[in-house]
DNA sequence: GTCTATATTGGGATAGAC
DNA sequence: GTCTATCCCAATATAGAC
């Protein structure tokens, strides 16, 4: 067997049992029978493996989904359970990843794998809301991405049953359970008012961290009114061509002051 | 301000970026002005700050929910919503907190952690699930428990929302939004199918009756300590191989001055 | 490719003075 | 309660022999 592979094998198993920053190096590489020294001529670090798995992952699934073929024939709804008793059938089998995922992420430290993982929602989102509109059309469009967010949130607390909990659950029956879900969801739309609207206008992520901090500021300032006075001058003045970089510093210094800032003044400042 | 819980907030506050696990304490220690030396006569651990973090907010949310005084004459369904809006905005106030949890978790190390957090889960389970059956009665009983994971799951997949993008959401709207889909859930039971049948199998009817005891005096004891106290003794007690009978006893009478608990200890009274 | 030995760092926790 | 100094261990990564 291929040495690398094992050890991708053991990494992924160690890391959704201890998460990724709790698992040694040398620990991979003694249950791959081989030294702590030798598991760098596989791969360079410890993130290098981790990386490795992600895309792996991806690639076996994108592959799975793409080859994977139904008895022609099928309704809308009926297409849609059965890819839907898929993705649950696919994320059982492959329960370490799936807590691996949701351990301990290596994400802080590299920022190339948050822009992947943003990707790889925006892509599965963007997937789910055109498989819903193919279902439920036009009834579905007014609040497609409350329906969504609805869809993506009720798998996921059935996965984490599924996966924590190791239940036994009936997979064909939690696929019906959930598109009869939506059905009933969707055939009550008449009451339901959307929630998520403005939802694709794109704002910058500078725009956001502004609009973050503001927020912020509205809801646990201590001293509302000179904080928010302080921001405003701060972004007015972030945006000339030749902003002042003491006055910048003083309004963010003052504005640090206040504890419960400290999260998006430090966003704030990614962009300066 | 209260050295422990400055550290307690600051901690918070690196432990939402970072994870636990590549949180220092000395950066704790330093964010709070003092060394990492002092951080140990207040904590005994960096585990046990984690520990009073989840409890001290557990109580202030269990507190906060419990003290909010409604305007009477609310229909149970109004009532519920008023509770989950409460509930919304105090998890947006405490991004921070849903941050922490969401990132490394120190659980595999300490195994009384993981007793604590399924504690917790376990104690919201079933404060969720009696405050549907008030809502929805006999209708949701039938798959009560899929009601409960579709709520949780649809609650905890807008949060991502609401703290991770950022998005500015109406949250009036977005708990009215929520109620409607269970509403149309539970209207729509005749043509559902429960999945979640087998799932009282994992707790043993001792326990549940338990959780209900503790859930009931949590949130209409007259005098919460001491009750609580005299529960846990009497939980301790009688898991005893030799309990004492008198002890028991003097427990249980103890308890049933207090009228509300009447129903909780007369189910718990079946299993001596 | 694999080994052993080693450099180096980081960080949890403690000791003892003040 | 707070400090500084220290212990001690774990862990990433490298060096160099075979």
């Amino acid at each position: 067997m291929d040495k690398r592979q094992e050890l991708m094998n053991h990494a992924v198993h160690f890391f959704s049992i201890k998460g990724f920053h709790q698992t040694s190096v040398q620990e991979i590489a003694k249950a791959a029978g081989i030294s702590k020294g030798a598991f760098y001529k596989h791969f360079d670090s410890k993130e290098g493996i981790f990386v490795e798995i992600l895309k792996q992952y991806h690639e076996d699934l994108t592959r799975d989904l793409n080859s994977a073929d139904f008895e022609p024939g099928l309704t809308n709804r009926e297409f849609f359970k059965k890819k839907l008793l898929l993705e649950i059938e696919r994320t059982v089998m492959n329960k370490e990843f799936f807590l691996m995922v949701f351990k301990d992420f290596p994400a802080n430290d590299n920022e190339l794998m948050q822009n992947l993982l943003q990707e790889l929602r925006m892509a599965q989102l963007v997937l789910h809301k055109y498989s819903l509109l193919e279902v439920y059309g036009d009834r579905a469009k007014p609040f497609i991405y409350d329906l969504v967010t609805v869809y993506e949130g009720i798998k996921k607390e059935y996965y984490f049953y599924l996966i924590f909990e190791n239940r036994p659950i009936n997979k064909e029956l939690l696929a019906e359970f959930i598109v009869a879900s939506l059905d009933a969801i969707v055939s009550h739309s008449e009451k339901i008012q959307p929630v998520l609207t403005g939802f694709t206008s794109t704002i910058s992520p500078l725009e956001e961290a502004y609009n973050q901090l503001e927020e912020q500021i509205k809801q646990t300032s201590s001293q509302r009114e000179k904080h928010l006075s302080a921001f405003l001058m701060l972004k007015e003045e972030m945006a000339k061509q030749d902003a002042k970089a003491f006055l910048v510093e003083a309004l963010l210094d003052y504005l640090k002051q206040e504890e419960s800032l400290a999260t998006e003044l430090s966003t704030l400042e990614k962009f300066i």
